[in-house]
DNA sequence: CTAATATTTAGACAGTTATCTAAATATCTA
DNA sequence: TAGATATTTAGATAACTGTCTAAATATTAG
């Protein structure tokens, strides 16, 4: 679970997650919404998807990433177990 | 809120936090559990402090960490609006 | 098949982080 | 007050992270 916290402590990876819960997106459409270059958004997909919080599947020409909601669930018990005495 | 994801992204400060769960402890005795130094633990204390999920305070020879429940509740509900649609 | 587009990999670099030792500060006890 | 204990601060260092450019790989279109 150590992966999950480092995923979510940087606020691209945040975004990203963000703009995934709208849609499916390519790696050009995300990267639409930032500045960094393509291999930095590359390097952030990768630790999202080492995390389990996403996942990448290619359609065609693209890949398309989209959140992986049942690590969600994992996690937010996780989270809630740290804190709930 | 970058502050507590960054946080929560340590293993050591994970522990120290579910240590807190159960009571508060001082430097001293939560330093039991760990195979660091004092000033590195002092170094994780400071940072848990700084995101706000523990609250020190002075008890005449030692100094009390408990865990911050508000701010738990708080990074609770932004972590469900995270993946929620 | 070749060129264009999509994405990742490799390698470098600057900034951050976790750790340590040594020293400073704070409080208590005798 | 002097010495012992508790905790933090300062400064150093190695490892990690986010970013970049250049190059590699994969797929599609002509």
């Amino acid at each position: 679970m150590d992966g999950v916290f480092k995923a979510l402590s940087d606020p691209n990876r945040r975004e990203i997650l963000n703009l995934l819960k709208k849609k499916d997106l390519s790696v050009t459409e995300i990267q639409r919404h930032f500045k960094i270059t393509g291999p930095s958004l590359s390097h952030h997909l990768d630790i999202l998807k080492r995390a389990n919080l996403v996942i990448a599947e290619r359609r065609g020409q693209f890949i398309f990433y989209s959140l992986n909601i049942s690590v969600f669930e994992e996690t937010l018990k996780m989270f809630i177990k740290l804190f709930s005495k």
